[in-house]
Order: C-alpha cells, then structure tokens, then sequence
DNA sequence: TTGTAGGCGTTATCAG
DNA sequence: CTGATAACGCCTACAA
C-alpha cells in the first residue's frame, strides 16, 4: 500500500520527484488550499472551518503525507524529543533504570533515543551535540557527572536536563546515597561476626569520574570504624567491572596470608565473581567468607546473595515522570529525589543459615 | 569559557539575540566573508585559500561556533547519523549485541542512537518515523522481522538496513540458525541420556513476531524424533522472559506425575530460574534433571550451566562494519551472514561430573 | 577563489 | 477563517 501510493504521487510543480515522499505543499495543492491551512490541521490548532478540515486530512491521507519532523523543528527553534545518555548499557543496572524510563515515556507517547557513550570524550561529544535547542528538548544523563559548563550549555539551549542515578544540583535528579549504602554492609557485617572485611570496586576505565564506588567504601570504611575495626589496604582492591574480573580480584585477595572473610563488592555482578572464586578455593558461604553486593539484581536472590537493594525501576520512572511535567509547564527550583536503600540478608553473609555451595564451573 | 562566549556574541544585524548559539552567518559577518566560505571550509571542500581558510577557522573558534547538524540535514536531504531499533533491551543477549555495535561504531566516530521499543506497535511507528531522508542515514534492526512495506518505505528514503539477530531477505542481515540450535541441545541431551525432555521459552509478550524461541523449539523436536523420542505437548511451556517466571514453569513442569528428566531453556536467563526451582525441590542437578540453556552468557560459565553459545558480541561488530561499508560505498546485493554456534557442556547437563547444589535462596 | 541567491519542509505572522 | 510570505540554519549552484 504505503509504496504504491508514493510511487502515485511524485508530481510537484509538474515535475517528477522519484521516491520522494510527500511535502506539506503538495498536500496544500491536492486539496486546493494554502499551506498554512494544512499546518493548522496538522498541530490541531483554531480558527479553522470544519469542512476545509475534512477536506486537507483527506489529502493527507491520500497522499500518505507525514510531516517532517526535522523541518519542523528547524521553524520552531525547538525539538519534541528526548534523548538520554548512558555509559555501560550492559550492566544490568543500568538497563533496568533506562528501561523503566524509556517505556515510562512510551506510555505517554514520548518516544526517546538512547546514547551509549563509552568514555567522558565521547560523553562530552554527545552533550556538546545536544546542546542545540533544535536537536533535543530534554536530556536525562545517567549516573555521569555533569560540569557547569555543559548544565549552562544546555539550558542556554533551553534543553531540561535531568540526572538519573547522578546529582545535578542545578537541575533535577534522582540519586541514592552511596556512602549509606556502603555503611548498611559494613555494621551489617560486623554485625554477622566478620572482622577483616574486604572491598571489591569498579575502576572507571571510561574516564567518566564516576564516585560510587569509592562513596561506597567511604561508608564501608567509615562503619568499619565505628565498630571499631579497621579496613585493610591490603584488602582493598578495584577491577574492571564484571563478574571475571571481579572473581580473580578475589582470588587474590583470598589466597593472601591474612585474607578477608568477608568481601562487599561494589556491585551483584562483581559479587558473583567472588562467589565463584570462593567455591573455586574450596570455602563455604557464609561460614569462610562472607558476601554481600550492591542492587539487589534478579540474579541475587536465585544465589542466596546478600546485597543493597536500591530501586532502580522506580528511579528510571521517576525521571520520566518529572521530565514530562518540565515538558508541559517549567516549574521553578530543581528537585532533587534521594531514594531509599535497604540491606537484602541472604544466606552469603548469615553465619547462622548454612549456605550449601556454588554450581561448580566443569565441563 | 563557553557560556560567556554565548553571552559576547548575540547581536546579529544589529539586533540582540539572547542565549543563540552562533550560526553559520554570524561566522561569516565575523570574519568578513560570505556564507559560502565558512560552508566551504566546514566542509573541507576545495576552492578555499589558505588565508581564508584560516581567517573563518578563527571566526568559528571565537564563536564557539558547530554547525547545526539539523539544518544541514534538511538542506542536503540526507542525515549522516545512524539508528538502532531493538527490543528487550533489558536483556543481556541483546545489550551484548547493541554494545559491540555501539562501540565498533563509535570507534570510528559514528555516534548511533538507540531506540528501545516494547511492541510491534511501536516498533512500527519508530521505522515509520525514521523512514524520511532526513532523519537518519542507516537502520539496525534487532532480532524484529521487518515487513515488507517497512523494507521498501526505507529504501525509497535511501537509509540503508541491517539485521541483527534477524534475516531481512532483500537487505543485509547477521543471524544464526536457531533450529539448528535447538537440535544440537536435543542431541546433546539424548546423548546425555536424558529420556523425557521438556522445554521453556519465551511467550512473544510485545507480539514483535518473534520467531527464535519457537524455531528452537522445532530443533528440540525434530533431534528427540531422530533419537526415537518424542516430545510430550505437556512438557512445552512458554512463559514470560526472565529468571522468576520460567522457575515457576519449571516448578510446573517439574511437579507433575510424568515430569521431564532435563529441560532446554530457550535462554540462560530462563535455564536459571530452572536451576533455581531444581534447588527448591530438593532434585540434584545433573542426575535428576538436566538442564540447558541459550547464549551461554558470563553467568552460564560460574553456574556451571551448559548452554549454546552463539557470538554476540561478533554479530554487533559485524552489523558495525557492514554498516560502515555501506555508508560509504553502495555495493550491489545483500550480504547475509550465518553465525556459527557451538554447545558448552557444563556441570548442568553431564551426569558424569556430579554437580554439587546450587545456592539456597535463603535469608 | 569568493559572494549571492534560492531551496530544503515547516511554522508563524499578517494581511485579506 | 484563509492564503501568501518571511524566517529557521545550512548547502549549493551560479555569477562575479
């Protein structure tokens, strides 16, 4: 269908346009009308008779016309769409924030695309892009700090920018407090019986200036001290993020002579690494080594895995929630959402309930 | 630095201009030439001395000033960008396919926007939308059979379409043979002694057409009828994706009075939460259940689950570099490419090698 | 080599 | 209520 009728009408003018699809002109003339007329029943606008009505969708519809959104926003100095910019888009976490927010806006018909960035270079890039009040109407950045360079860039463009699982004191954002966090596993560890406790963390190989994981050992630090213990240097180590890399991170922090046993890593996927180097040196969780992760992944509860529960749905949803409102009227001040955050005991870290063992990686 | 430039330089024929970004007109008034010239040297054409060259080098760094990729689409009729469509994008086969994408592409500078979509309807209005010389240049298309309207509607706006994990017959595509897939576990199995096989996969919940699960499902079939076994209707089950939904099927399938001895999960996701429900009622995995599942993702290995590995990383970069090549120079017919698969044989699936328990859901 | 004018598809402003 | 026409920012003949 939707074929043949462009291959019908290819004529402007009286001449022949190949594969061109239609124009608002050529909706103008096949209805006998001027183009403005046709603009206002394309945005729905007054001061236009029933019947002329009729008569300019019928050409729209016969003609298979859709407006062209980018010409549209070139006359408006302004664009309908947004765009969201993520590092990492293969970390559960991620995607689960991102999902939530994209089929939040979905839901009310916004659709936005997605930009994965793989270092600050490129982040930055991507921001600088945007920064232009015709390519997007709102920006939601997630977990990437953003300079007062580009939040200024961006508002001068008039583009609302939203951060999502990152502060951005001068504009909206949805966050958690990560040196929180890290303090729930460290008093819960101490509370569990575990004295040499051992931190596994994400190194930022993109260059992004991530925080959360040293904010998470910051807290992790901080209720070690307060219980009185203290947390090794030794002990402390950062990887690639990742459940390989994380593993053989343990390993060598397990097969030390004053090993940790007990190991919080910065994420479920990591956490799973030092699940694996543990069963792979023969100790038993909880008993050996204690394990506690951070997100609460799906994952987590199917492998008796102890971890900080944040809600990453919910945080994906309340963005989009707040974009559209700053989309229809543009409230004054920023909001700023800090959500809450709560410990998931499972059998990794509860000396008490006997954890049987890992799948054993064999072939 | 870059706000206070916006600031300095707002007038425009005498008249002030609040918050504009520069425009190619500016530049030119600026360094005293004509339009012509700065768009010469934007786009490194010839025609442009070196003196001149330099003099509207300076005027655009002085203005800040990068062209609005907007009106050059509009004016040149082509869009130099490129776009993604994919569903799912919570799942870790699908960002793994999207990321090595994204990276090969970037790697070459070419930033890609990604649009997740949750149904065929959305699916639609997305190619729709992008089916318009000016908004992009080239189309990724994952794992969603695109008709054939949608095919001819890209190609009369000259953007060029990929598949990924999915056959377009009249463009190019990167995909694998899921029948065989699903035939090369039932032999597995079979070989494995398993007797009563059953499986789980994926309900097409977006109605996007989807056709892997099934297809695998086909394999299963077709290698238990080779082995002289069949396949009981009642030992197929097709639930929602994810971990939590295909363990309450297994636990279906598992508690019945005729229940199978292994299950093919149509992914790892569901091949876990089958692991899971086996933990829960107390059957030992290999012997009393086999289990085997699809991707043979990073948490395969540390479970000790078999599964099909298929490359998803190669599939992206592959789409990457034909999509490149494609931009570049317009090759005549389609290039199909079928991706290799091979089944890991972990602890989940051999009886010889007792696997020990998986973790206990516990608190 | 350089400047000027017309066009890309819409919207918006103003006369009618 | 409707129809021209000038922007929007850029590219590209064509003319100088």
């Amino acid at each position: 269908m939707t074929e043949s009728v462009w291959k019908r009408f290819q004529v402007k003018g009286g001449q022949l346009r190949l594969g061109h699809r239609a124009t608002i002109e050529d909706v103008a003339a096949h209805a006998g009308v001027g183009v403005g007329t046709v603009s206002r029943v394309l945005n729905r606008r007054q001061h236009v008779s029933q019947p002329m009505r009729e008569r300019v969708e019928a050409a729209i519809a016969e003609l298979d016309y859709r407006p062209s959104q980018l010409a549209r926003s070139l006359s408006k100095g302004s664009s309908d769409t947004v765009s969201v910019v993520a590092p990492h888009i293969t970390r559960p976490s991620v995607v689960a924030r991102i999902d939530s927010c994209l089929a939040e806006l979905n839901r009310v018909g916004v659709v936005a695309s997605l930009f994965g960035v793989f270092n600050r270079t490129q982040f930055d890039q991507v921001v600088d892009a945007l920064s232009d009040r015709h390519s997007t109407r709102a920006l939601v950045v997630v977990s990437i700090p953003v300079t007062g360079a580009q939040v200024s860039a961006l508002q001068c463009a008039n583009v609302s920018l939203i951060g999502l699982d990152v502060k951005v004191t001068t504009s909206d954002s949805v966050f958690i407090d990560n040196v929180l966090g890290g303090a729930m596993v460290g008093s819960h560890l101490i509370a569990q019986g575990y004295r040499r406790i051992g931190f596994v963390g994400d190194v930022d190989s993109g260059n992004f200036k991530f925080t959360s994981s040293h904010a998470r050992l910051r807290g992790l630090k901080s209720a070690l001290q307060k219980g009185g213990l203290r947390l090794e240097p030794e002990n402390v180590k950062f990887c690639e993020h990742g459940t390989s890399s994380a593993k053989e991170c343990a390993m060598g922090l397990l097969m030390s002579n004053r090993a940790p046993d007990a190991i919080f890593a910065s994420s479920d996927t990591g956490a799973l690494g030092v699940l694996s180097a543990a069963t792979e040196l023969g100790l038993r969780v909880p008993d050996d080594l204690g394990v506690v992760g951070f997100d609460d992944l799906e994952m987590a509860e199917v492998v008796g895995l102890s971890s900080v529960s944040q809600p990453l749905s919910l945080s994906g949803a309340i963005v989009a929630e707040r974009l559209i409102k700053r989309l229809t009227r543009q409230d004054a001040h920023p909001i700023h959402t800090l959500l809450d955050l709560h410990l998931v005991k499972r059998a990794s870290s509860s000396k008490a309930c006997h954890l049987a063992n890992v799948l054993q990686p064999a072939n």
